[in-house]
DNA sequence: ATCAGGTTTTTGGCATGCCAAATACCAGAA
DNA sequence: TTCTGGTATTTGGCATGCCAAAAACCTGAT
């Protein structure tokens, strides 16, 4: 038999470790709430419903087979993200970003971008910079990204999220993605537009010959200016999601 | 008279809106547990303590006078700014950043700093630009840095997030301010260190400088390398914080 | 003295129920 | 029909209590 977990590891004891498969808490109901309901406020275009998304406490505890306590600790912890406002005796509402503050999100994303691409000049290694590039392997003159944009966003977004990671620092990462969340809903519309995926895949190669060449200076300009010249398009062309 | 915010304002009807004190909500229970524990966590010099520092749910409650919702709501919020972590079975612990996350951290402010300083060259005014010195007007070759460093700390500070707010970015505005919170208790013995003060004024009045003459580039420059300097001096000598 | 085995206590997770504020609804008067 | 006043309903805020997992404690055998 083996003794899975001893807060003291007996001395003499032939330790059968096999299929020890995580007796781990598997989670609490308030977390598997909140991941839910991310998913679900993620997933739900906001900016194409005309009248204010709200949520209702119970009828989200009885959707998810649990009482409300987890679902009001969920809640909270959505308000912190930013994802919802909850009005005292009115509800709770599914937030909506403005015009400006999807500009201002897509700045800072540029600003932690380009610290990225500074970082990665000093610290990545060849290989793994190199691999950036297969991300847009499928695409070239041939298979052009205006022509298949679900497939280029999503390569896009995956590109842009393996650039971050290589700068190795965790901050970076992790406030990017939160802000990848804030945008992505946004994103269908804009960053898959034709008229811009035409000048996206060169400067993405752009910032990669950049990185390549430990060239920290222009490796941060043009990941900067990359992402901020999405910012200057949707401010604009962006008038018709905020009418 | 003028009629106060009604949904549908009466045609017809004097209104005496003398001394409407906002019956306003007064924040719930809720967020004042969050609002004290927060600043409770901020103010307790997590770094000096060797054990890590627990906190009890029914503890709270009985402290604050409330029972252990609004408390665990409270929780839930804190662990999503990054400031506690409830292991299951086991307690909540206020979380201790080790020298890498801090050092991260401040490159991530470096890098949303140099952007505030990028759209602050194109976009604030003379008069505000050149406000920025009064946070220094008290410190000169007579009265130096080194000499009040607890005060000269306090501006340093207050520098930094009038230089954000700037911007008019209230992303960059609000992302800086949540990095400031977690690098404060570690402020103490880093950004008040003599060694570092001596520079520091000169680089705060060459950013100044480089805004004023409109410089985005050198602006720029000028703001990621002093935070950067800031962070590299962390990273070299911030070992005995992490011991 | 040491340690296995069992018992008590502690601690977070969660369900339940009541409350008050805000709203929706409805009936009666003008 | 329209407006007013009151009532029922909805909704988030919160207190309370039970549960199970862990840890702390205790006890008796070796």
């Amino acid at each position: 038999m083996a003794t899975p977990k001893e807060t003291k590891a007996p001395p003499a004891m032939a330790e059968a470790d096999i299929a020890i498969v995580r007796i781990a808490p598997e989670t609490s109901f308030k977390n598997k709430a909140y991941e839910a309901l991310k998913e679900a406020i993620l997933k739900m275009d906001i900016y194409t419903t005309p009248e204010p998304v709200m949520l209702d406490e119970r009828a989200l505890s009885e959707r998810l087979g649990v009482s409300r306590t987890p679902i009001r600790e969920a809640i909270a912890m959505l308000e912190q993200d930013g994802f919802v406002k909850t009005v005292p005796r009115r509800g709770i509402v599914v937030v909506r970003r403005t015009k400006t503050e999807i500009v201002d999100m897509i700045r800072a994303w540029a600003a932690l971008e380009s610290m990225a691409a500074r970082l990665i000049t000093t610290t990545a290694r060849k290989k793994d910079i190199t691999a950036l590039r297969d991300f847009f392997k499928d695409f070239n003159s041939d298979r052009r990204p205006e022509d298949h944009i679900e497939e280029y966003s999503k390569a896009n977004i995956a590109f842009h999220q393996a650039l971050i990671s290589l700068s190795e620092n965790q901050v970076l990462v992790d406030m990017t993605n939160d802000i990848l969340l804030h945008v992505r809903g946004y994103r269908q519309l804009t960053i898959g537009r034709k008229d811009r995926t035409a000048t996206s895949l060169p400067e993405h190669l752009g910032i990669i010959e950049a990185l390549e060449a430990r060239d920290t200076e222009l490796a941060e300009k043009r990941a900067r200016d990359h992402t901020l010249g999405l910012a200057a398009y949707v401010e604009a062309h962006g008038q018709e999601l905020f009418t």
